[in-house]
DNA sequence: TTTTTTGGCTTAAATGATTAAGCAATTTAT
DNA sequence: ATAAATTGCTTAATCATTTAAGCCAAAAAA
């Protein structure tokens, strides 16, 4: 158990002061004006006694810890893991290596989630905000911490974002599904107040209203992020068993559609003859559910690409006007959707 | 943008020294023999002014990060990063924080990710191993460093580990095919040295040779991780057409299952009468395939649960003897598996 | 009464780096 | 020849904390 190599057991091995090896190792031995010889014999004995610095000492005196806070709803869910490879990637490649937490949703785990990060002395912050968060994110602000929101945003608050046009994204889904014929279009959504989540929800009833078609109340399913599985099978069954009282479904998130599809196939619904479905997100199930999920595809690779662009933007400059990365979403057809 | 309450302001706030106020917030104030009354105003004091501890000082002090390094294959693979999600959750009850890396199944990025995270001065790491890391291992034990392999695991040295029996896994696997009426049992694996694999393919091959079946070596085909989906396309097509060369497949991982039930899809064949399948792994993919996965079930809980359990015990004692966890997996049975 | 112990605090070194300032010796300018 | 500038290094303060050691006064023991 060899101990580590520190800048002084180098400074010592060559008989110099630690000073002279810090500035070579920097690469500020021009500024410090030191004879070619020095820098020579220094660089070799770096490599020969294998020094590598101390990045808990170098972040103390800086004041950077070259360390991205990330928080999701839930690192499991493909979704957000997928983001956070492409975040892992991007920051690597900018010197940054990324802590990750799971909210839950939580809006108190949240909290705690970024003191604890803060504590740690992240220099930036990416997180797909929970409900009822925005003072959280203000608060950060107001200590000058850099923070990107991702998928999630908040109007009211003037915060660097990255994400889809999720009225449009809703709004363009169900208009396909009446083009194709349907006429009573349910959703399932989250009960959740964020705005992501009430523009999927508006685009869709704004679609149904430009072309005509009255919105239910009894529609518009809604389930808690706490109980999924339970609430999504009881409110589907009533739209769906024991008759079909619509035609269509649109499901706001991946993990609202497995669940859902779960029901539908139980209950040996044909689709898309007798229901069509489009899903936002992706998933692997999508695939191999008989009738191959249509979907509003969103790239996850310019969300985790655009948010490290945007952090590293603000960690640069501080002052920097927001910006809103609006991510370009498209609509995938496949079978389920009932194309003629 | 207040900047950061420090020991120091609320120190002087009491005309104290900081010595004094760092007892209390360590709860050494019995031992520091602070009076009471003093320890009260602290306390107060503390909490009026909000003061919150600088980690990094105080791990340049300690020598410890609380931070747990966290080496994978790929974080968006949903195996992995379930078993994320539980050591995020376990850490953090212990006080500690992950950081996350993907390999990408390569041991230069391990080492390269090894490196940047020593160099961070985390505390351990828990590592899903990448092929001929065997040496990066062993240089941490020899530098002291914990460290934990999960899901992967080399025989040949002495580490933690926590993970299924894999031999004996596929070999049930196997042998359920076999009692269902299988007599041609093909393998898709990964063409990896990893003793994870090579135990599924022996078992695998030893559930075979045990019920009279003579193994044929075009029957176990191998992908590369690199190129998984052409390689998968390629070589199950040998088997699968144009006419059936085997009436039963084991699926040594979910990836690979996937991109197989892709083709086998694609083909139109039917499973399970012509055609019965078991997979390694999960997969909401596997819920909605026209006949429903089977598969060998990997309590992901408990590898989490038993990667960070060792992790703190060895962090605690490094000298302790290595324990390696055995997770009982099991076997799951749907549709796809062709039970009579 | 004197010495010893204890209580309650402060001082200062240490952690491992960075970097402004300082100091000879040498070179250049006046 | 003297002053000024440059070269090449060292010294020491700093970052925010921890903690052993020290110090003084009051209390206990001799």
């Amino acid at each position: 158990m060899n101990k580590k190599v520190l800048l002084k057991d180098v400074a010592q091995h060559l008989g110099v002061s630690t000073a002279l090896v810090s500035y070579v190792v920097n690469n500020k031995e021009v500024k410090a004006r030191i004879s070619p010889g020095m820098v020579k014999k220094i660089r070799k004995a770096v490599v020969q006694l294998n020094y590598q610095p101390n990045l808990i000492a170098k972040s103390l005196k800086s004041g950077r810890t070259n360390t991205i806070g990330l928080i999701v709803a839930d690192i499991s869910n493909p979704f957000f893991s997928s983001i956070a490879r492409i975040i892992e990637d991007e920051a690597r490649k900018q010197g940054y290596v990324v802590i990750f937490g799971s909210s839950d949703e939580s809006a108190e785990i949240s909290q705690d989630l970024i003191n604890v990060f803060l504590n740690r002395q992240v220099d930036a912050f990416i997180i797909a905000a929970a409900e009822n968060t925005e003072k959280q994110i203000t608060a950060l602000q107001k200590i000058g911490i850099p923070v990107v929101l991702i998928d999630r945003y908040f109007p009211t608050i003037d915060v660097d974002s990255v994400h889809i046009d999720n009225f449009q994204a809703a709004y363009n889904a169900v208009e396909l599904l009446i083009n194709n014929g349907r006429g009573k279009i349910a959703m399932m959504a989250y009960d959740t107040g964020l705005p992501h989540m009430q523009e999927r929800k508006s685009g869709y009833k704004a679609a149904l209203k430009a072309n005509g078609i009255r919105f239910s109340n009894e529609w518009l399913c809604e389930a808690s992020h706490q109980n999924i599985a339970n609430e999504v099978a009881t409110e589907i069954k009533k739209l769906l068993y024991p008759v079909l009282k619509v035609d269509a479904f649109l499901f706001a998130t991946n993990t609202l559609a497995v669940e859902s599809l779960k029901i539908i196939y139980h209950l040996g619904i044909k689709v898309p003859e007798d229901l069509a479905i489009i899903s936002f997100d992706e998933s692997d199930a999508f695939d191999f559910f008989y009738a191959p999920l249509s979907y509003v595809s969103q790239s996850l690779e310019d969300i985790g690409k655009g948010a490290v662009k945007l952090v590293i933007e603000r960690i640069q400059d501080g002052d920097k006007i927001c910006s809103t990365i609006i991510v370009k979403e498209k609509l995938v057809l496949r079978k389920s959707s009932g194309e003629k």
